[in-house]
DNA sequence: GTCTATAAGACGATAGAC
DNA sequence: GTCTATCGTCTTATAGAC
């Protein structure tokens, strides 16, 4: 059993997914990328959606653990937070997932839907319950609302990747944060 | 001369590029929506990128004029600010603009990418404007940032559509502007 | 100006040999 | 398990009639 060849052929859907999306990404630029034919793919899967929802599920496992084990590490909320904000990225190419939400086609399908919506819903409210340690811990004033202010910080970012992409530049994603941090810190005690 | 005709086919486009986007928009539906055959389209332009160009800038311009008339009127900056990031939009559309720098094949044509980022260039340096305008009358304290600030507001809205689509509601968008102006009130004197 | 006909190639999937 | 051959459809564009 190949699971070598699955395992290449899940890869470069993932590599296509994230730099051309779901409409923009054929079974054959897949396949040439993996260095297949046409019959592994469809003996590993069903089609092209088959295959891009491993792709996304994968995706979306591995963005969930690395923030995770950033938002969960030693320290405080705020400390957690700014390194979260501020961590490398690979910002022209844009987020992997929240990319996606821009692919009708993709987002008509529910299997291959779901897991995007979950892992933004997730990030939501993980960053939620920080920003709530941190006011529960003095670090910010009470009246810092975490749902809210959560779901800005995530839609800082995601808006960061556009505006970067469209400056064809970093520069706007770094002032997005920037900005963000400069606010959040108004309410620091 | 069927100027109407060619107004029907930009109409079209622009129609198919928020839905669908740049790649996943084929003449053929263009030319189904307009109601006209394959040599109108051929006449009044050289392809499918000559009509995606017309369409974009028509968009852009529209986007840009709307947002003008709302960010000149009269009223306080503070209100002006607010009523921009609260105003109407179909957001589970996503913005007509942000959304295709998520299309790779259109961002890597020059002429189709240069209006999408010179308007969000534009939009972050209008709203950093009304943001210095509001500091300078005292408004908001003089340690709020107009640069990085107006960046962070317009990344909160294209950032707001990619987490209402996911969601399939528009409440994470009204929620990432609801924590924005949390944010800002902080500095208000 | 607009139409239909046609073209070469890509798309997504299937069949069957090995 | 992987390959090549093949299928019917769609894509983008051109040709030429009207």
């Amino acid at each position: 059993m190949s699971t070598d060849t699955a395992r290449r052929l899940v890869d470069s859907m993932r590599e296509l997914l994230w730099e051309r999306g779901y409409t923009g990404t054929s079974p054959k630029a897949v396949l040439q990328r993996a260095g297949a034919g046409q019959g592994s793919m469809y003996h590993h899967f069903s089609g092209k959606a088959d295959l891009a929802q491993s792709a996304v599920t994968a995706t979306a496992a591995e963005l969930r653990a690395t923030v995770d084990a950033q938002l969960s590490a030693p320290g405080s909320a705020r400390d957690r937070i700014t390194g979260y904000l501020c961590r490398e990225r690979e910002v022209l190419r844009g987020c992997p997932i929240g990319g996606l939400t821009q692919d009708a086609e993709l987002m008509a399908d529910p299997a291959l839907r779901a897991p995007v919506a979950e892992t933004l819903a997730w990030l939501r409210g993980r960053l939620a319950e920080v920003l709530a340690e941190g006011v529960a811990a003095g670090e910010w004033r009470s009246s810092l609302d975490p749902d809210t202010t959560a779901t800005t910080l995530v839609a800082t970012l995601q808006g960061g990747y556009v505006l970067a992409r469209a400056a064809g530049s970093p520069e706007p994603f770094d002032q997005a944060v920037a900005g963000a941090l400069g606010l959040l810190a108004a309410f620091q005690v």
